[in-house]
DNA sequence: CGACACATAATATCAGACAATCAGAACGCC
DNA sequence: GGCGTTCTGATTGTCTGATATTATGTGTCG
């Protein structure tokens, strides 16, 4: 008969050396499905520089080809990095790799539980790291546009203190203005990131009453740290800003519990 | 009779078949794939509470009747969500809806690292920042597991330094222990997919005679650090650690250009 | 030289089939 | 009755083939 495909058949559940590599111990526990580890091999592709933001992969058939299983195990795997925002698949033309976006996992960030309150502190600690070393960066390699466009962002959220979605606005532009101006792709991405998580979360604290000035006070001693190219003033001053935004951000969650 | 969870039917697409037909006449596919409708309407579901954690869903026949489309229509969806770790599908029993996790969270950093540009030296810079923030907490959270793991990566690198892949592994191991040790999922996260990148760059290294020798020993510091519970020293362990690594990962790199 | 029809290739979607797996019912033994 | 075994039905896992839709390139014809 057809020669079956080699099938990982681990007979017996009987206890194994502990020679497993490492890169076994990532997922330990759900046993393997196909499309599982399709999308596995390709995420490895792509961390491998193998494929490039923009490359066009193979297409479907090859690559059920190439892996010795159906078009719709792989499909089900090209679909998923899809619906994650890693892929995208174009009819006619084929699938590519997508360039990092705030557009990742967008389907799913309305997803509520993404952010609860058990990852709320993981998540604000990721922030404070991040988004201090990126105005530190700032600081040291600030520029005019830089400068201009912080002080855009002021003006307007000065202005618009009574339209919460044009403060959000400005406020995701002052972050994410810095977050470039550190100059490193990475943290630019990562900074990114977290500006899309923000801004779904923190507008919450907007109707506690002294948010926005504070807020605007606080973008203001920022501002001022970086145009004076320093860059420990500037971390600090960004410090005291995600505290005192965590803390607000807490406050609120807490209540709305207490309420709800 | 097991009675199968009765899903609301006013999220079927039957409803005012008028406007939609219109709609559609309009708009055909703007834009969405169906898959990805059904992701949505599955996760509106989810987050309106209909389906709880726990909850089995229905089945995929039930789902492609419902939805009036096709089974692989809805088993892409269906997939998609279960990469994603907000649904998990067991053969034999269905698809149930998993408590919220830090998948969704930790995902979005992961692919933002891997999607970003990959420049060395921005690399690098990331690399330094993260893995001193989780060498830190690291030493402020150890516990006699985490030393304990140290000890055998240490272990097993001095028995094994002529074996490049084994030594490789336990580079990786290490380094993975303290992002986990870090005891934040996305600190953690970040760690491991820096490793999963070094660990293709860093074996390079190898070839100078000296690297192994002093790695272990760089090794060494760290982890007596984190031993003493001493966060400032891990952390300039670490970056001792990092730079020299960084160094002769710079010669080996600049050496091969020159040769070849 | 340009516009239109056609060929080609890729994804999008559907349908049906069979295998693997699991929960629970039915059964039989003690 | 209690308990282990077998059977059965439901569900997901996977493969194959077919049709529809879409984008790209190409060649013909005016």
């Amino acid at each position: 008969m057809a020669a079956r495909r080699a099938a990982r058949a681990d007979s017996a559940p009987d206890a194994t050396a502990e020679d497993a590599a490492a890169d076994d111990l990532i997922r330990p526990l759900s046993r393997a499905t196909l499309p599982q580890e399709i999308v596995k091999a390709l995420t490895d592709l792509i961390m491998k520089g193998v494929w490039k933001p923009g490359d066009l992969i193979p297409s479907e058939k090859e690559l059920a080809q190439r892996f010795q299983v159906g078009r719709s195990t792989i499909r089900e795997a090209v679909k998923s990095l899809a619906v994650l925002g890693v892929l995208e698949a174009r009819a006619g033309e084929g699938s590519f790799v997508r360039a990092p976006s705030t557009e990742l996992l967008s389907g799913a960030f309305r997803w509520g539980v993404l952010l609860s309150e058990r990852n709320l502190d993981d998540f604000v600690d990721v922030r404070v790291l991040i988004e201090i070393e990126c105005v530190r960066r700032a600081a040291e390699r600030r520029t005019p546009e830089l400068l201009e466009q912080l002080d855009a962002s002021m003006a307007e959220m000065a202005a618009r203190q009574t339209d919460h979605d044009a403060f959000r606005e400005c406020d995701t532009r002052f972050h994410m203005a810095i977050a470039t101006a550190a100059r490193n792709p990475i943290f630019e991405t990562i900074g990114f990131t977290i500006q899309s998580i923000v801004r779904i979360w923190y507008p919450k604290t907007y109707f506690i009453p002294e948010t926005k000035s504070r807020t605007l006070a606080e973008h203001r001693a920022i501002a001022d740290a970086i145009a004076a190219g320093d860059p420990d003033a500037a971390a600090d001053a960004m410090r005291a800003h995600l505290d005192a935004a965590g803390t607000r951000l807490r406050r609120v969650l807490s209540k709305g519990k207490r309420a709800g």
